[in-house]
DNA sequence: CCTTCCTTCGCTGTATACAGTATCCCGCAG
DNA sequence: CTGCGGGATACTGTATACAGCGAAGGAAGG
């Protein structure tokens, strides 16, 4: 067996089925045969099943009753609750930061982060890779800051959500001019966010990281309501009804 | 092949390990070896392994690097932080059923089990178990009540969390005098948590909701501190650390 | 007596085999 | 032309086979 890492097949098959599903791959409601999959994949059915438990799990897949799974299909208002749910999610691993303190090394990491990201949000001095990938790391050190493994898996989970991922309006950003200003209030926040938790006020933490959710919210209402022709380069988009 | 259900041995597998590990069964740290197990419970590796990673998608078991699971074990802080996400779960649907409005049918519902756990715990007419049954589906109908599938599936999630559902505390209390003055207690939330949502005070539903789960940590605190001799009585509590 | 290395056993992850059942397609009747 | 059995097909859920790696235990040396 040619396993490098001892998860290696399922690893595999629950990174390409994924992606092959948010990029549009199969259409909503379409039924997933295990075995055809799994030829194209170059795997067995067995880490395959796994993968597809897991997405199940995610709610990328919907169990049919009678056996197997279809793509799920969602309206805008699920994509909506996913959004509010991550939002709701951060918002308490902050306030929990706050309330609590939080790790002295992850907050001066995320003090770092959040002057980088101040950074490349300058018009003069903009850069979208780098702004891609610190804000990623704001979010992921504000999932682990409050020091509580259950919460930063939690907080990890919501942004699995369909669509809910603090990145997942962050592909086509580049091209659509009108998100540049969507990037310097999110920053904003970014830093608001960092001076409450460090001031510990838990409350003004909590509806902060919840309104930065809403800017997600704003941008897939955007993309679906006025660049219909954008969904199809956002990751998940195209299993979205109006 | 002996399948009444689709997936009969699946959910039997899952159902009678989260069980065994829930009782106490293993010690917390123990590897669980799926060859034995897979004997002891009378079905074949397959759908043992299944359940295995629900159980860890759960928390009940964890991942070891080098292959195979082990029984997780928490820390006091893990349950706590685990009430608290149920909480703020259940607030999030409070809210939004009170901001959206909740479901006609499931309101009424809601009012008519109010008024039935109201009868439940008067002094005179005390009875646990219609209590018990009552107050699960109070839960219940609360996380659906906001219309949002999303929303309900992501509640009940945050409810299989380690000790941290409605109703873990629920198999002592009738050994418990001391919790009689909990039921009391949760029962005013019940009520004036229903009154909230019926009147769209979103944000008083929702701090409600949260306070609610406050009496979990309450009972879950004084089970450990005061009658660790009951901790065995409370599923899944032999797996906490002090 | 303790430590260290090697061997052996057992366990995991993956692939495949098997049995039962839903699904699909076709022919036929209305 | 449409709706409805009926059989073949294919797919799912489960069991088992297999290969490689880890863990434990014993032998040998310090």
């Amino acid at each position: 067996m040619t396993s490098q890492d001892r998860n290696a097949r399922f690893a595999r098959a629950l990174i390409e089925l994924r992606s092959l599903i948010l990029k549009g791959e199969f259409a909503a409601g379409d039924r997933l045969a295990e075995t055809g999959l799994a030829e194209r994949l170059g795997l067995s059915r067995t880490p395959l099943r796994q993968a597809m438990d897991r997405l199940v799990d995610e709610g990328l897949l919907e169990r049919i009753e009678t056996g197997g799974c279809r793509v799920a299909s969602f309206g805008m208002d699920d994509i909506l609750d996913a959004i509010e749910l991550r939002g709701v999610m951060e918002g308490t691993a902050a306030r929990l930061a706050a309330e609590r303190g939080a790790d002295p090394d992850l907050a001066a990491r995320m003090e770092e982060v959040t002057d980088a990201l101040e950074v490349a949000v300058d018009p003069d001095r903009f850069d979208f890779r780098a702004y891609v990938r610190l804000n990623a790391e704001f979010h992921d050190i504000l999932a682990h800051l409050a020091g509580s493994p259950i919460v930063a898996r939690e907080v990890e989970r919501a942004c699995r959500l369909p669509v809910a991922s603090p990145t997942a309006f962050l592909q086509g950003q580049e091209v659509i001019p009108d998100f540049r200003d969507s990037l310097l209030r999110a920053q904003v926040q970014h830093r608001a966010l960092t001076q409450a938790i460090a001031a510990r006020e838990g409350a003004r933490a909590e509806a902060l990281a919840r309104e930065h959710a809403r800017l997600a919210r704003e941008n897939f209402q955007y993309v679906m309501m006025k660049k219909p022709d954008l969904a199809a380069r956002v990751p998940g988009l195209s299993l979205v009804a109006p």
